[in-house]
DNA sequence: GTAACTGCAAAATATTTGCATCCTT
DNA sequence: AAGGATGCAAATATTTTGCAGTTAC
């Protein structure tokens, strides 16, 4: 996927560096969403903490990945899928937190149901985050 | 609404101190959510840092008061309603952000919408988190 | 070669912890 | 009086900023 990553990357008029390819990369390899932690952590010490929140930061103004609310103080990053443009993101899918493994997992299949406002309110922007136990952790021991 | 308050407290195993006081009745006069920040500016040094950290803390344990999952790394709470016990929370209405005045409302009679999530996923909880422009701010100026 | 990107140092901010003191019951 | 709650100091952790050196194009 060495190519897809550069593609994307010069796609959004950004130059293809060591961090940012790995970066990508991390987020193409996870099953689910990451957090900065989590990145420093897969990466250890290969860049600089500073560089991480200048790429994650660049990521989402150019639509790469977005953000997903939680509960704590923290800030989840998945990958957005193909058009979302810079500013108008179509992440319109539901977000699951696996309270047992504490995976993020986007649920590309399911669609964000529409709610009815009282009046006077518009919405733009909707997100849904569910919570429970995903589908690793809920099937009973499975390795030998 | 002192005894509210009073009532809530007691209820709750928790002595009834000033800074608890004051805090819930912020929470009470608050027409949204409040972050820890929009506290210690609203008590303006009337009470350390640490007691305000402690406190939320405190309240959300008890099941007084709940977070609202956000994007940015920050946490906004909200009081419970009613027979949100210790950690077993029923604040199951949508919350709004409004754009434009950044205040976090709990649509109350919103409810969420049953969603189906793959096979495997079990649910425990949901939040849906809309944001746009509310009630007040879509009101084309109507003060005089 | 030039503009963009990174790493380092340091500042600013936010959160947690320990302990002595004070307040509620 | 006793236990819990607060305030203060300090330790940690997180995020931001400026700048000089390096790299991509």
């Amino acid at each position: 996927m060495k190519s897809e990553i550069n593609e994307i990357l010069k796609r959004n008029e950004l130059s293809v560096t060591a961090s940012r390819t790995a970066i990508l990369e991390m987020f193409q390899k996870s099953s689910g969403a990451l957090a900065h932690a989590d990145i420093e952590k897969q990466s250890s010490d290969k860049f600089d903490r500073v560089t991480i929140y200048r790429t994650l930061q660049t990521f989402v103004e150019k639509g790469i990945i977005h953000n997903i609310p939680t509960t704590d103080n923290s800030i989840l990053y998945a990958l957005c899928k193909d058009d979302c443009t810079q500013g108008h993101h179509h992440d319109n899918h539901a977000h699951f937190i696996c309270d047992e493994c504490d995976v993020t997992y986007c649920l590309e299949h399911v669609a964000i149901p529409e709610v009815s406002l009282p009046e006077g309110f518009n919405k733009i922007r909707s997100d849904i985050v569910l919570s429970g136990i995903c589908k690793n952790c809920s099937q009973p021991l499975k390795k030998p």
